[in-house]
DNA sequence: CGAGGGGTTGACGCCGATCAAAGCTGGTGG
DNA sequence: CCACCAGCTTTGATCGGCGTCAACCCCTCG
């Protein structure tokens, strides 16, 4: 009977996701068991003892996005927050005239979607994967309940909206002014400190992205980059994986910008 | 003996306060009574009750600065928050080859310097007076004071960081992308709605400013206001104070972008 | 009265947007 | 297996917007 409960609600998960992720397909990895997560020490509910998850009423469930997935849309309230443990995520704006901005993009161990916990005006921003991503789905009311017993979560929460703040203030000052080739040093450069890789290599963003990340045209992006690739401040070393040469680019960052 | 003790602290204050403003002075209004406050219910205390400020340790005072005062500095760590009562105060950012890029715009109800609370880092800007500004300076002990006795206080900060957030957001989107006179049609906008005016009525900042905001340079700038005002776009109402025909440049700023 | 700061205007040149077209790559179907 | 197509990247040509340098105006203050 219980099995039955699980295994229907588990299934109402999946579709459930399956129909807001209107690209394509996300797997579904199962319950979450937070107090034996391995990276949870990393993550928001980091300040937590492990028996805080004992009795949550709202399952907080893993999955694994396809890249490209849209999680939620501006405007709406799906009541659930997602913690990424692996992968990228960008944050973006539609203009009525159809033009793409992205706002933020955010990685391992970022919360988004905390906007939430303000009240009634739903998600700021409509997110989409970019990698293949691995991130939990927490329900905000699980949120709330954890909060409402462990104070001390607000302050982890304050520390990720304070991130997300840093990062905001970031993009205006560095790649929101200044000549484009700038511009894009200092996007190559941040993506370089928030990869994962140790030598900080880094996946190349499809110019489009990068052209909705600085707020120059497709093509300049692709001039520009061509030319970093001609002159070798970046070349690949694996599939999908380049590496640059941060002195020069720190030097064409530092031209005129920060 | 405790009048003594009161008024010397009061001068350090005042000094201190003297010092730190690099360009003109501050004049002190008292240590404020909280409890009494007649607008606390629209701050960031605004959920505590009366009682909260009965003992707390460190005073919080009330200040009018000068236009042009320097609240505090980047990097720097005065353990003391800001919350605007009345005026506006721009946060910024200097780049090493001089250039100063406007991050935010605050105004009453605001508070600024909450990234103190995260831990070492410092101020995240350096925060300058625009107008007379009427605020209260609170020291960070004393937030923390009144947060460890009223966990709901925690909220309270969260949605003024959050709004911090969808300003920079805000920012991001409408003042950093597209061309010029329609940067500066958003500008004028967000300013409107920003002002307390009912009319709207907003006073104009320096071409320096505007240009630091919109991030574009100061010429381009003053040739886009001028040509508003000569197409009765804009126009003064008074001292000090200009009216703007909000459809016209509501029309602008949609040409292309949000 | 002169000096200085902020705003306005003009002239000129360059960066980057736009339009257009040609490689390149992976996927699909014959 | 190859032909074909769609989507992405690259490159070229052209043109307009805006940065830059410079002069001038206006107002305030010493």
């Amino acid at each position: 009977m219980q099995f039955f409960a699980k295994l229907t609600d588990k299934l109402s998960s999946m579709t459930k996701e399956l129909r807001r992720s209107n690209c394509t397909n996300a797997e579904w990895l199962g319950r979450v068991d937070c107090a034996h997560c391995q990276i949870r020490k990393l993550m928001l509910f980091s300040d937590l003892p492990e028996t805080a998850f004992d009795d949550v009423l709202q399952p907080i469930d893993h999955f694994i996005f396809a890249p490209g997935t849209t999680l939620y849309e501006i405007g709406g309230d799906d009541r659930v927050i997602y913690s990424i443990r692996q992968g990228l995520v960008k944050l973006l704006h539609y203009s009525d005239d159809g033009t793409r901005r992205i706002v933020r993009m955010l990685g391992p161990r970022a919360s988004i979607g905390l906007e939430l916990l303000d009240g009634l005006e739903g998600y700021r921003h409509t997110a989409v994967t970019v990698n293949k991503v691995d991130a939990c789905r927490i329900p905000l009311a699980t949120v709330e309940e954890l909060q409402s017993r462990h104070p001390e979560l607000c302050n982890q929460i304050r520390q990720h909206l304070q991130n997300h703040l840093d990062r905001a203030d970031e993009w205006i000052i560095a790649l929101g002014a200044g000549p484009a080739r700038e511009r894009i040093a200092h996007l190559l450069l941040m993506q370089g400190e928030l990869s994962a890789d140790p030598n900080g290599d880094i996946a190349l963003l499809g110019r489009e992205d990068m052209a909705a990340i600085v707020g120059i045209s497709v093509e300049t992006v692709s001039r520009i980059v061509a030319e970093f690739k001609r002159g070798h401040l970046l070349y690949k070393v694996a599939e999908d994986l380049y590496r640059y040469d941060r002195e020069a680019l720190q030097a064409i960052a530092r031209a005129a910008a920060d």
